[in-house]
DNA sequence: TCAGCAATGCAAATCGATTTGCATCGCGTA
DNA sequence: TACGCGATGCAAATCGATTTGCATTGCTGA
């Protein structure tokens, strides 16, 4: 049994295709209550509902959108960036094409273009990580970059604001009492990286505490290099240890658990650690829970899909919008000990000690 | 400056729109080598691609699946699914709308309508967790379920061969050498649970192990329910204890992790583990790395894709297809220890054991 | 009684493609 | 010369909606 088409409720009324049409668009005026109703009847008795796609054709409006993103599958971020990507352009009436390009430039351009013939109302270009991107060609103007700049303007943009994000972080320990505080890096090099760092600097500026390049040490961006890293800040001279970390993610922060609890150290009674991204199923899983600042993926993509069909009135055609990173405070901050323990070291020296002590670069 | 429409291309070649339909869609024969090269040139001078929007009106046929999901947002697993399903459209042309309903029945509701208006030419209804779900009306008879099965029939589904993947996993335990084997179960009662607890049961039957019900414990799903499970089955007379331990997820076994460490005792030389799910940043990242079977997510969604669009034949109508489990083997089973080692307890008695120890039910 | 106007509703054009049936042309053959 | 036929290409209908401009009806007021 095909669909009902607007001629079945017109004919079940006895009125024309343009009276249905103009009373099911509640269009103003021009038809009578009475017949307005019957022809509301009539449609519910014929199980109308009106073919997205001829009327597309016909308003050259398809309320879609199209979500162009280079990693869905490999990043447990994604999902919160979609989410609320969905939630908005379901507030508003809008479907959502999902594209993943794997980072693949001509997936990317074939993506566009299909996207295009396909009419979408605006575009959504998505990275899973803060980064720098051109563009490609055939974006519409009205495409809205989620978690990503564009190299050279003329997008509208959102990112996380790292910066402040690390300033918060590092203020969390500053405020329990700790003055020597180090920043675990990473030695990737993506945006987040550096902005991170000018904020750990920010927050000691203020607390005037004199930034030691010591205290800031690179590693990979996993468990490993965490516990790398952290293994070469412990075995620093008692005076010159940090009594607080900060880690560039929650990953690196999860080694840090791991090189303390190697040596018998406490968390937070003998070592004070703060992470970034408030990674699910890594952060609130810690022993104990892990403090944080986390990455605001769902109100980001909020944001972009509502700047994207327009009903976020945003002055700028060409700005990039910095959004709050809060800090989630959980168990691994206290103050720091009254004067620094003894770590009770099981070897005397780290012979197999990685060769990441890379100061400051 | 609007996008150019066929009648652009007849113009510029000096034919008709009907011409330039045959062209471009490769119809057979009818018009001579040479027009068809007029029109090709036409068409790219003019930068031409037809507008799929029309096309889709015409056809009847738009090109596009519907994937709606209970919840994409919250767990990690969803992006490989995704991923399959995605990579398989694109392989076909086709596009894909996703819509997350968050497990709402009046958003699927809407959602169902929103893209049956839109045409779309097959959807794919899909779960976060093997389960049973009751599909709504109005779906068309293209469905296919994704990772979980219908009430009463009628739909193809395709989940994971939970069963087979118990006993493959118990399988590892005793081609080690393992003899006393524990399952650290889940007590949510997901259809998963009792599918790996009867592959379990069938893989000691297979090895003439007779089944302990003392080794069947439950615990909630998280780090913390693995870790108190652990602690009941490490608390037990040595001779009774098990020297391998399976667990219904890789975050349960994490948590036996926790509880051996705390224990002094070394993975895998004095306890093996095996995990399930194969999750990212738990399994892989563990001290020593996890072995664990893989839920099979990306080929899920691939097959559903597949046999939605037909491209996949398969027979039956009406048919659940099991996805296999692969064994991911890594550092966390070993040979039991010669003779049952003697853990250094900490404390001489567990006082805040948890009430967890519930045997089998 | 009839012009004029408001109220109401409809016919037809339109969006941009696909596809059916028909028209034209040129050439070979009777 | 006239006819038939293959090769080639086009006009027009169609998909299912929206929307413009016009037609009809009934009522008011002169």
């Amino acid at each position: 049994m095909a669909r009902a088409r607007i001629s079945d409720v017109a004919a079940a009324a006895g009125v024309s295709v343009t009276t249905v049409s103009l009373v099911m668009n509640d269009v103003e005026s021009r038809i009578s209550d009475e017949t307005r109703q019957r022809v509301r009847e009539a449609a519910r008795a014929v199980g109308y509902a009106p073919n997205s796609v001829a009327r597309g054709l016909r308003t050259q409006r398809t309320r879609t959108v199209g979500l162009i993103s280079d990693q869905i599958a490999t990043t447990p971020f994604a999902g919160r960036m979609l989410a609320g990507a969905q939630d908005a352009a379901r507030d508003n009436g809008y479907l959502v094409y999902l594209i993943d390009t794997g980072g693949d430039a001509e997936i990317e351009r074939e993506a566009i273009d299909a996207l295009t013939a396909q009419q979408v109302d605006a575009m959504i270009y998505a990275c899973m990580w803060h980064r720098i991107v051109d563009v490609p060609q055939g974006v519409s103007a009205k495409t809205v970059l989620l978690d990503c700049r564009p190299v050279k303007g003329g997008y509208r943009s959102v990112v996380p604001d790292d910066r402040a994000g690390g300033t918060a972080a590092v203020r969390e320990l500053v405020a329990a009492g700790h003055r020597r505080i180090a920043y675990i890096d990473t030695d990737d090099g993506p945006i987040a990286s550096r902005l991170r760092h000018e904020g750990y600097l920010e927050a000691l500026a203020e607390a005037g505490i004199p930034a030691d390049p010591a205290l800031h040490i690179t590693g990979d961006t996993s468990a490993h290099g965490g516990r790398a890293a952290a293994e070469v800040l412990l075995d620093l001279p008692d005076d010159e240890r940090p009594t607080g970390i900060f880690c560039f993610n929650d990953r690196m922060a999860a080694g840090v658990y791991i090189a303390a609890h190697r040596r018998g150290l406490d968390i937070p009674r003998d070592l004070s650690v703060v992470g970034y991204d408030d990674q699910q199923l890594i952060a609130a899983e810690q022993d104990p829970p892990l403090t944080t600042v986390a990455l605001p993926h769902y109100a980001m993509g909020r944001w972009a899909m509502e700047v994207a069909l327009g009903v976020r009135a945003e002055g700028d055609e060409d700005a990039t919008h910095l959004m709050e990173c809060p800090v989630i405070r959980r168990d691994s901050v206290g103050p720091p000990p009254a004067q620094v323990a003894k770590p009770n070291r099981r070897r005397a020296s780290h012979t197999e000690r990685p060769p990441l002590a890379a100061p400051d670069r």
